[in-house]
DNA sequence: TAGAATAGTGACTGATTACTATCTTTTGAG
DNA sequence: CTCAAAAGATAGTAATCAGTCACTATTCTA
């Protein structure tokens, strides 16, 4: 009962992208093959592509997946949230939860950074980065019209760094291979993101 | 005369591992095939294996010849400059310039990241980062001798945020695709990163 | 300049891979 | 309960790749 082998066309790619997410956390993006998702689905190789047309068809929906979701959580993070600084820290901190939540994301979406050559996957993830890099720039802009940054300060250096601060985390995860460990280092990562944008030292962390 | 094909062992081990980083700089590492390192050298696929054990081997090689040159670049950059924070911003600004002069290196680096069960080339890469976050670890706490940093400045995170600094500026040149550009944001991001790590606000940039 | 040592060629192999037919099983609507 | 449509299994295929090997061309040394 618990695992239904015939599922419908839906379900059967959500879980396959949930079966390739999953794989990241623990091999090697580009050596995973159709076989070994279908294996770790309980179904054979076959099988996958009755619901997806190639195997660069399940990297785009994954891509897809994962971009919906993350700026969900993003922006649910920093709904309702009316200072702008600590929006900021809200999607920082949000972002991080995710990443540890789903290890095998940022290896994905890295991997497919590394194509030279746009494929659709690759595409939406560049659209994914630009639509973040946007929300984090009105986001700085709002805190800048209300003189809480530094004078002079480059906001497209701003918005560049927090998402670089993330990527710090992530390759430090990446070379410890712990990636829960990033969570409890995120407050103090961001902390220091925030010194270097903000008008003055206010109070003590 | 100007390209002989028969070579001593070392210079043609010399020109495929910089054959393998130029290729990384625009195609997908992962996707590199022996025989397209061979055909880039003008050499066949099989007189490769007479100077390397195996594709893995090859791999091992460019890894070394970027942690030594890139190590070497970032010490002779840093020497002889007193101020621990202006070693700092001349060991970013050439990482920086390295990166820009090699394309393909980030995408190599980061490739061999993706690796989760290490081989020979990701422990070179591991201990590449390692032996940077160390040197970044003593420029910190001797600027802190100093009375340079913030108070309850965490260090960690600041040799963290270095790093993340630098893969910032490389993803941002990965999505616009001009890694050229990297070098102008540089001064930018740097100054930015100082002022998360300083005392306090000094003169205007 | 002979000839040994080194470097490269060309043809090959076994393993792996994405993808495709054809057949079988399951599911769900009327 | 029936039966058509959907989903999966089985067994392929052609292409690609790392690595091998016997042979040839080049280079260096004595």
């Amino acid at each position: 009962m618990s695992q239904r082998q015939h599922l419908p066309a839906d379900e059967r790619r959500e879980r396959t992208v949930e079966a390739l997410i999953e794989l990241c956390g623990r091999e090697e993006p580009a050596t995973l093959t159709t076989g070994r998702i279908a294996s770790r689905m309980g179904v054979t190789q076959g099988a996958l592509f009755r619901h997806f047309a190639s195997k660069e068809a399940i990297w785009e929906a994954a891509v897809a997946w994962i971009a919906e979701r993350v700026m969900a959580r993003v922006a649910a993070a920093a709904e309702g949230v009316e200072e702008p600084l600590a929006a900021l820290e809200a999607m920082f901190l949000a972002h991080v939860a995710f990443i540890a939540e789903h290890p095998g994301v940022p290896r994905l979406l890295m991997g497919q950074l590394q194509h030279p050559h746009p494929t659709a996957a690759s595409r939406l993830v560049r659209g994914l980065l630009e639509r973040y890099r946007r929300r984090l720039l009105s986001l700085l802009e709002e805190a800048g019209r209300r003189g809480q940054l530094r004078a002079g300060l480059d906001l497209d250096a701003a918005a560049t760094q927090f998402i670089g601060c993330v990527q710090g985390l992530v390759l430090l995860s990446m070379i410890a291979d712990d990636v829960s460990g990033i969570v409890d280092r995120a407050p103090a990562a961001f902390e220091l993101y925030r010194h270097g944008i903000r008008a003055d030292a206010g109070g003590v962390a």
